[in-house]
DNA sequence: GCACACCCTGGAGCAACTCCAGGGTCAAGC
DNA sequence: GCTTGACCCTGGAGTTGCTCCAGGGTGTGC
């Protein structure tokens, strides 16, 4: 399989195909004799279940160690639970973070009716001055 | 006022005013005869909007055009509102997203009773083979 | 006179790609 | 045989918004 339907088949695009197997996530396939690279249906396996984590957010770092962790096969799953654990919590801060921002950002909507010349404009004047009630979230 | 006053005064870091000033969001101030910055609280101001704007998580491109809005105090404030309404629009985007995954994570946490063994870990099963439920998201 | 906090510059590094220039390869159609 | 167009290759730069670092100068208190 040549690097376009390897990219076809695991919808991945075929620069970060390149890029994966640059930074050492992907192994570096054979090679025809003319240098094109050619995959076997266990990279496919491999590239699909790193986009399947990618579709969850999980950092290239952390899917480098659940690659790791498929290897050894033995172990326990513990620190896998622990993995996707810790990724949830970070979803859920980040939702808390946005939900901060979406209603702060309601707010300061609402300070502009829409019609005022610019100086006299709310969301200016309130972007000048105090920060608008809970600004105290890194998002 | 120095680099380190400003930076206590508007709580950003002093790094990040010197590239604030390096990509041309905050103007270059000028200099004592020992080469050290000197700021105004004109530029005290500017530097506050700026974090107050970050809070919202407002690109700094935007925050370049709510500052030239702000320099021209007499023309109408409908592109400000256009602006806050497509950040609004990202942030509930985003937020769509994050309760997606969130609802996937959980679904994949819950593959997993927690003490068998690796190869028969359905965290690992579930990431290699079939996408989870509402697997179209971009996060 | 010395320690230590503060300031300066220029450049590299981070995540996770994405895009580009400049070139090679291969199959189909005329 | 030749061209066209799709595909492949490499190496490097650009994206966003910082953050960190080396290597040096300045200012203040003891």
């Amino acid at each position: 399989m040549r690097i376009g339907e390897l990219s076809t088949a695991a919808e991945v695009d075929v620069e970060t195909i390149r890029y994966y197997e640059k930074i050492g996530l992907m192994p570096a396939p054979e090679r025809g004799a003319n240098g094109y690279r050619s995959y076997s249906s266990k990279q496919l396996a491999q590239l699909t279940f790193i986009r399947h984590c990618r579709a969850l957010d999980i950092g290239l770092a952390d899917i480098r160690r659940l690659l790791e962790f498929s290897n050894h096969p033995d172990a326990s799953c513990g620190d896998i639970n622990l993995l996707i654990d810790e990724q949830l919590e970070r979803v859920r801060t980040r939702l808390e973070n946005l939900h901060a921002l979406e209603r702060q950002l309601q707010e300061l909507r609402a300070c502009c009716t829409g019609n005022s010349a610019m100086h006299g404009c709310g969301i200016l004047n309130e972007l000048s001055s105090a920060p608008l009630a809970g600004d105290d979230t890194q998002p």
